[in-house]
DNA sequence: CGGCATCCTTTAGGATACTG
DNA sequence: CAGTATCCTAAAGGATGCCG
């Protein structure tokens, strides 16, 4: 545990390939990842929306996942009730460009 | 299932990079690929030996998985004792690549 | 609104033993 | 040698309800 809740879920360290299929291989990761990059920072609810099906629970999960390893930021604002927007950040969108790549490959070998 | 009982494995169509991440992100998956790409086409006894750690039953689960993805190839010669090896078509080599080039991003951001 | 806590079901994966 | 079969445990993920 570190002294951040939000950041006791990084990726223990090892082959940089397996951190990042740990990181993105749990269901729906890539799907909220398309989503926040087609559709810029995104509050919580409207995620949830966006990624069609999936639970809070299971969302927050890989929200704080994906937090913790740098791949998107939290905005917090304390207003009541409160705002939380979650985006893409730099390594994040990095990460999202070899995503594409992958992408374009599986596209043409079915 | 289909015909061939080798190939009732095949990933369901859909998003083609979630296939491609239902496809890999198998535990041992990314290790399998990585030294059937060293090593060339290798018997079942020797993958066995150079994924330290894996137990027969989900390597064979691992590969087959593989196959029925036509990532790799197997090829069975029914001797006594019989010998199969395993090595990566050319779809499986593209796919490769692919892995590398992630690994070659995922290592600069660690 | 955002998100824990709890409970429950499903799936993945390890251990072991056995066979053509 | 190259698997299957069986069993078992651990982990993932869905449903629901509550709270600041």
């Amino acid at each position: 545990m570190t002294k951040d809740k939000h950041l006791d879920k990084a990726i223990p360290k090892g082959c940089p390939l397996d951190r990042v299929f740990r990181l993105l291989s749990g269901e729906w990761t890539t799907h909220i990842l398309w989503v926040l990059s087609q559709n810029g920072p995104t509050r919580h609810g409207e995620l949830r929306r966006l990624v069609e099906g999936i639970s809070s629970k299971v969302l927050t999960d890989r929200l704080r996942m994906l937090e913790a390893n740098d791949v998107v930021f939290r905005d917090y604002e304390p207003t009541v009730p409160p705002k939380v927007t979650y985006g893409l950040t730099a390594v994040g969108k990095e990460l999202d460009q070899a995503l594409r790549a992958m992408q374009a490959i599986a596209e043409h070998w079915t």
